[in-house]
DNA sequence: CGTGTATTTGATTCCTCTCAAGTTTAGTGG
DNA sequence: CCACTAAACTTGAGAGGAATCAAATACACG
C-alpha cells in the first residue's frame, strides 16, 4: 500500500511545499514493511545496513550504550517519523529498539538518494525534516544542560504530550505514557529510582495525576511553564493521515 | 576574494563529490565579511534574519539562555563551520556569540537556496553536512546524560583537540584553550566553580597539565578513552585551505 | 497462581551546587 | 613602568540533589 509512504510525503510536505510529481517520487520508493516486537532491536549499535525506517505505528528509540553499560536514549519516534537518516558510509552509532510492538517501513538509502535527482524541492523538504531533526536534538541537549531532575521530567512529559496529540493518539494533556521509568531515566539522564520520586513528587504537588501508565497533565499551561517547554520548534498539527487507534502493547 | 567561500566549497565537498559547476556556484554565492569582537552577539536570541554565517577565523558559539538566566552553548564553530543553517521561518531559538574576536561570511539565505537549483549533488553535500550537524548534537547530549563532570569535560578537551587540529591551528594534544571555565561550564552543564575543581583534579591526576590557556593531554588515548571519546563522527583531515595562524585574542 | 518485570520505599553516600570570599591575570591609563 | 580595574581563576565551607545499595511490593502475563 502506498498508505505507509503517504506518512512520509505528509511529513516532507509539512516541511516545504511539494509537487504533484514530488509525490509520486517518494510514493515509488521501494519499501518492505517489518514489524518490531515489544524490546527487539531494528538496528544494533555499529551495524551498518544502508536503510532507513519511516515508523508506521508504534513508538521507537534510538539509543547509545556506553561502555559502563549507562544507556542514553537520544530519541523518540512515533508515526510519520524518519529514523536512521544518516551518512551511509559510517556505522550507526546508536541502536534502534521498538518499545512495544510497532512497524515501520524500510527504505533503501540507495533508492532515497535517487529522489535528489528527482527534484530540488523535494531535496529541500528532506533537508528541511533533517534540520528539524537537530533542532530537536538541541532542545533535548539544553534539556539535559541546565534543568534538574523535576524540570527535565516534566519537559518530556509536555512533548510526550505534544508529539502524542500532533500523531492523533491522544490529548496532549491526558494520555498513556508508553514508555517505563526506567526509560524516561534513560532519556533524562537520571536514575529510575530517582525518576520514581520525582514522578510522586509531581503527583503530591498536583502537576500532573497517574493511574498505572496513566498520566494526567493538570493544568498544562503551568507544567510547560515549569519546564519551560515550548512547542513552536515542534510540530503540533494532528496528522492527516491518522492510521490507527493508540494502543500501546504493555512495555 | 571567493577565498573565503572556498572554506564553504571544501566542507561541502568533504561530505560528498561535486561537480566543478557546483563549486562555481557556491563561489558565486553573494556575501559580505563582518566582524565581530569578543564577546559580542552575531545574532540574538529570538531574532530572524534570514541569513547564514560561514565561519572564516575566530571560534564562534551558539547558545540559550534559560528563562531562570542559566545559559547552555549548544554548539561551537571553528572556521570552515556553517551556522545558523536553519528554517528561515522560525525565529532562532538560540543566540551566537563570537569568542575572541572573529569574521564571519553573511550569506542570505534565499540564495542559498537557490543552490538546490543548482544540482542534486550539491542539494546532497548540503544534507549531509546538516546530518553531520544533527550527528554532532547527538554527541553532546550522550555527554550531558550519561557522562560524570570529570569525563564531560574531558570529552570536551578531547573535541577541542581534534577540531582545533582539523582546522589546522594547533596539535589534538597541546593547544590553546579558547574557551574561559565559565564557557567550558556552559557546555558541560556544570558550574564554573566546579569546572575549576575537576580541571584541578585532571591536572592533579596527570591527565592534564595547564599553564594558563594551554592545555596539553598527557596520553591522549588513555584520555579519549576515559572520556569515552570517538572521534569517528568528526572531521580529522585538516583544512587544505588553512589561512591564519593560531591567535586566540584572550576572552 | 506463579514468574518476571516494573514500581515503590528506605537508608546512605557523594557528586555537584551554592554562597562567600580571596587571588591572579590581562588590559588600561597615568 | 607601575598603579588600577575588571574579568577570570581559586579556595573554603556547607547544603542539597541525585546516585547507590538493598529490599519489598505491585503488576502483567502465561
Amino acid at each position: 500500500m502506498t498508505q505507509d509512504l503517504a506518512l512520509l510525503v505528509n511529513r516532507l510536505e509539512q516541511r516545504r511545499p511539494l509537487a504533484p510529481q514530488d509525490r509520486e517520487a517518494v510514493l515509488a520508493l521501494p519499501y518492505q514493511i517489518r514489524t518490531i516486537a515489544h524490546a527487539r532491536q531494528v538496528v544494533r549499535q555499529g551495524e551498518r545496513r544502508g536503510e532507513f525506517y519511516l515508523v508506521l505505528s508504534g513508538l521507537i528509540h534510538q539509543h547509545r550504550i556506553l561502555s559502563d553499560g549507562s544507556r542514553q536514549i537520544t530519541s523518540l519516534h512515533v508515526q510519520g517519523d524518519i529514523l536512521c537518516l544518516e551518512d551511509e558510509k559510517t556505522a550507526l552509532k546508536c541502536g534502534v529498539e521498538s518499545i512495544g510492538e510497532s512497524q515501520v517501513a524500510v527504505i533503501g538509502v540507495a533508492a532515497f538518494d535517487r529522489l535528489f535527482d528527482a527534484s530540488a524541492s523535494l531535496a529541500r523538504a528532506i533537508w528541511a525534516e533533517t534540520l528539524a531533526v537537530a533542532s530537536h536534538y538541541r532542545e533535548w541537549l539544553v534539556n539535559l544542560g541546565r534543568r534538574n531532575a523535576r524540570e527535565r521530567i516534566l519537559h518530556l512529559l509536555c512533548e510526550l504530550g505534544v508529539r502524542l496529540e500532533a500523531a492523533g493518539i491522544s490529548g496532549r494533556d491526558r494520555y498513556q505514557v508508553p514508555l517505563t521509568q526506567e526509560q524516561i531515566g534513560d532519556i533524562t539522564g537520571l536514575t529510575p529510582i530517582h525518576v520514581n520520586r520525582v514522578l510522586q513528587s509531581l503527583g503530591k504537588d498536583g502537576v500532573i495525576r497517574r493511574d498505572r501508565r496513566m498520566i494526567v497533565i493538570t493544568d498544562w499551561p503551568q507544567a510547560a511553564d515549569m519546564a519551560g517547554f515550548d512547542s513552536s520548534h515542534m510540530q503540533t498539527k494532528v496528522a492527516e493521515a491518522r492510521v490507527q487507534p493508540a494502543i500501546w502493547r504493555a512495555a
